[in-house]
DNA sequence: CCGTACTTGATACAAAGTATCATCTGCAAC
DNA sequence: GTTGCAGATGATACTTTGTATCAAGTACGG
């Protein structure tokens, strides 16, 4: 078990506000408390979130939060490249590769929930190669890999 | 260019419907009118359609058809296998590799809206083995790509 | 501290998908 | 053929997910 952000949580916390006070001023974007406040329930739950769930997770502290609210700030997270959404679940999840844009892979436990993010050279290659193959100019790539996570095989008492 | 169902439709329909029929008759499943017309729209219609295009579709010679019934035709079709749901615009298409179960990339064109049904080796093979170093039981691999097709980068005189 | 372009808040709505239950029917057995 | 009935449909209502619009508010460069 590597000790990445669950070690410190009020630090991971800030090193994530900080990144993204930092890409707003590289793109000349706004840091607006909305913005601040998805991201931080994104990386305090952990997990991925539907837009709802996160609404529900906001309402208690900023009572204006609404569905629109929520998917603008999303969209915003997304297009700075710090949020993904996961379109088999319907979810959004932070990104764990910081950095510029990039291909990703999402590997989900059906059983627990849990979203891996792999960056995979040769399913990235084999992509590229496929949508040459057939005359494609690709600009996005989703690759969404559903199963049970090696925990949850472990712990298979039931079914 | 092959010619593939476009050459006669009318023969393309009775085949696929044909095809139903058997598939139903292996499976001990029924063969219901909703059945045999859902098919026939998608392969009429030659395209991926959302649940309320094809319901639209439908009801003009069927106005007992809903959105509830025309969830539950699919998913039987998609448990038989003979449809994909295409997570990324939430819509369906016929299955273009008759046969067994199997593992399938989409390439969508942004702009027509064209799908093509890929089965690619590379490809299976590289998600098996993310899955595998992940440890990962992989059971679902959505794969997804996104672009422009040959023939709309060709005239693209627009944009 | 100002001004304003951009963002938010509020509302209403559209699209996508599901739950429930009474009624009907495909089809295997007779 | 006719019949029986498990499994499918029809009808209805509902939940979840996502967008459009526009007036009011504010982050931040000057
Ligand atoms: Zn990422
Ligand atoms: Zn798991
Ligand atoms: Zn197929
Ligand atoms: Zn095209």
């Amino acid at each position: 078990m590597r000790q990445g952000n669950k070690a410190s949580p009020a630090r991971a916390l800030e090193r994530a506000l900080h990144r993204l006070e930092d890409l707003c001023r590289e793109r000349g974007q706004r840091l607006t408390r909305p913005r601040r406040a998805v991201l931080a329930k994104l990386l305090t739950a952990g997990r991925a979130l539907s837009a709802y769930e996160l609404l529900d997770l906001l309402r208690p502290e900023d009572g204006k939060s609404t569905a629109a609210s929520v998917y603008r700030t999303l969209d915003f997270l997304m297009a700075l490249g710090i949020v993904h959404r996961l379109e088999s679940t319907r979810s959004f999840v932070l990104c764990e590769h910081p950095g510029g844009p990039h291909w990703v892979q999402f590997l989900i436990c059906r059983r627990c929930g849990q979203v891996v993010e792999a960056e995979d050279e040769r399913i990235a290659a084999a992509t590229e190669r496929l949508g040459q193959r057939l005359g494609f100019a690709l600009d996005q790539r989703i690759v969404e890999l559903t199963g049970v996570c090696e925990g949850c095989r472990g712990s298979a008492a039931r079914h």
